[in-house]
RNA sequence: GGCCACGUGGCGGAGUGGUUACGCAACGGUCUGCAAAACCGUGUACCCCGGUUCAAUUCCGGGCGUGGCCUCCA
């Protein structure tokens, strides 16, 4: 079976064929390093995290170039750092306000499960590799310099706009924003900007005196182009090497193709003629909260640090196998409704598999899986397919069956060692004396033994009330468990 | 105002021009001292109105609702 992807540009369902099978590209849009990372911002992350664990499976762990860029120089991070550290010099202010967002991000994402990329390039390392594109685009005469700025000059681009579907002229008729006095064209967009004294900046390209910083847009296309590009070169073949500066798959959110997406296809397309920036265009869903948007004005803003560490969603703290699951629940190309229900579900089926499963052993996945994955990342399917190994499985941990549940789930980044750990940590909480219950279910079964029912179901029923739910086995074993 | 999505049973959520998705919950049963687990079984859904068709939840048009983008944004 192939690998299907919806490709936004063309909107359609597409066979995916890497530009060159040795080195498989993708490059996703990573985040902005100016506030912790909200459960919106976790679920691209986590959305091409089984896409790139799909392709490795597919194409060979070291034919699978991952890029993810983390923003670090943008304004909302200035304005971020100016309000926190207002006493500190503004650079050094930037340096402690980016430090701890990106610290606690890597933190995020790997308790969500999620593999490190090939390459997280930061914008700061590459703002040489910006003027760079900058300075040809304007050689192109694509962009202009005007007071100090350089823009991008949209009418250089004949199919400006395709990505989005939008024509120049409903953009301009539909402006609601007063365009800047230096724009020759309305929709003309910052390449690089001058900065104030004390903002982050840089030497000027284009022969600008004033030093500056660059646009939003820029980075993506010099990033992409430098890792994808330039410094995979040396491992393309003769078929990756036909297609000079593309790659394969470019992802991110859905609300970033209009403008980010179609201003790095502009840039990148002009700077270096050519016919593509990517082969393919994923966007992942929007997200909402308990049915409603998700705003710190709503008041339902979540961090993936608060669902990880505090019980402010849903009265208790959640795995990150569980947030990750909840989000699988829902095909990518969905809008997602983030509920307390939702991880409840997912919480129960994924304490049921890691409960039949035996221990991940990097053996191969289950093909209904994978095949599902095929198919677009059809993750509700695939969690179908994982019900359907489970319901093979008769003795937990025991035979093919479970085997093959525990190297499918760890195949897709789901840590049964990790969900027990935590599980045992959550109960840690709600039971204070584990020795007490073992005493307890002793004396139970010693009063079973002499057919005492009654003081054997007030035992059960004493710890009942405590929230612990005893189960008798076969053998005569008993154990506990929280009951939720 | 312009553009773009989405709307499936109690809940979550795929998919399809005519046949059981799947899971959770519910209900009935087997089993169990009881209970849980496990196992077996039950439910016939596709926002509204038109159109195309032998046949539409699935295609087309309109409406309504929700959301996104157009300005920073996953």
């Amino acid at each position: 079976m192939e690998l299907a992807l919806y490709d936004t540009l063309t909107r359609e369902k597409r066979v995916f064929t890497p530009l060159d099978p040795a080195r498989v590209r993708m490059y996703v849009c990573g985040p902005t390093v100016y506030d912790f990372a909200h459960i919106g911002n976790a679920r691209p992350v986590i959305v091409f995290d089984i896409l790139f664990r799909l392709l490795r499976h597919l194409y060979g762990a070291d034919h699978v170039t991952y890029v993810r860029n983390i923003t670090d120089v943008d304004d909302k991070i200035n304005a971020r750092a100016a309000e926190e550290y207002p006493d500190l010099p503004l650079n050094e202010a930037i340096r402690r306000v980016t430090e701890k967002t990106d610290k606690q991000f890597h933190a995020d994402v790997a308790a969500l499960g999620c593999l490190p990329p090939t390459a997280e390039p930061r914008a700061t390392e590459h703002i040489e590799d910006m003027k760079a594109v900058i300075e040809r685009l304007v050689a192109e005469g694509c962009a202009y310099v005007a007071d100090e700025h350089v823009l991008f000059r949209v009418a250089a681009m004949a199919d400006y706009g395709k990505l989005s579907k939008r024509s120049l002229d409903e953009m301009i008729a539909g402006a609601r924003v007063e365009v800047a006095p230096y724009k020759r064209d309305a929709m003309d967009f910052v390449l690089w900007k001058p900065s104030k004294p004390g903002e982050p900046a840089w030497p000027s390209p284009c022969g600008i005196a004033t030093p500056g910083r660059p646009g939003w847009h820029i980075e993506c296309s010099a990033m992409a182009d430098r890792w994808l590009w330039t410094d995979a070169r040396s491992r393309l073949s003769e078929r990756g090497l036909a297609h000079p500066h593309q790659f394969d798959i470019h992802g991110g959110g859905i609300d970033l193709v209009f403008p980010h997406h179609e201003n790095e296809i502009a840039q990148t397309r002009c700077a270096f003629h050519t016919p593509a920036m990517a082969n393919f265009w994923m966007h992942n869903g929007f997200l909402q909260v308990e049915g409603r948007k998700m705003a710190k004005s709503e008041g339902n803003f979540i961090t993936i640090s608060d669902l990880l560490m505090t019980d402010t969603f849903g009265g208790r703290a959640w795995s990150g196998d569980v947030l990750r699951l909840a989000m699988l629940q829902t095909h990518y190309r969905q809008p997602i409704d983030w509920t307390v229900n939702g991880l409840e579900l997912a919480f129960h089926t994924l304490d049921d598999w890691f409960r039949a499963a035996a221990p991940g052993r990097n053996g191969p996945p289950n093909q209904g899986v994978v095949d599902a994955l095929l198919d677009d990342l059809n993750t509700p399917r695939m969690i179908a397919e994982l019900h359907a190994v489970r319901k093979q499985i008769s003795q937990p941990q025991h035979g093919e069956a479970a085997v093959e549940l525990g190297n499918t789930l760890s195949f897709l980044g789901f840590v049964q060692q990790n969900f027990f750990a935590w599980l045992t940590k959550l109960n840690d909480q709600v039971v204070a004396d584990p020795g007490r219950i073992d005493t307890l279910i002793d004396a139970r079964n010693a009063a079973r033994r002499e057919k005492n029912f009654k003081e054997a179901d007030r035992i059960r029923d004493e710890l009942k009330a405590t929230g612990i739910e005893l189960e008798d086995h076969k053998g005569g074993t008993t154990t506990w468990k929280v009951k939720r």
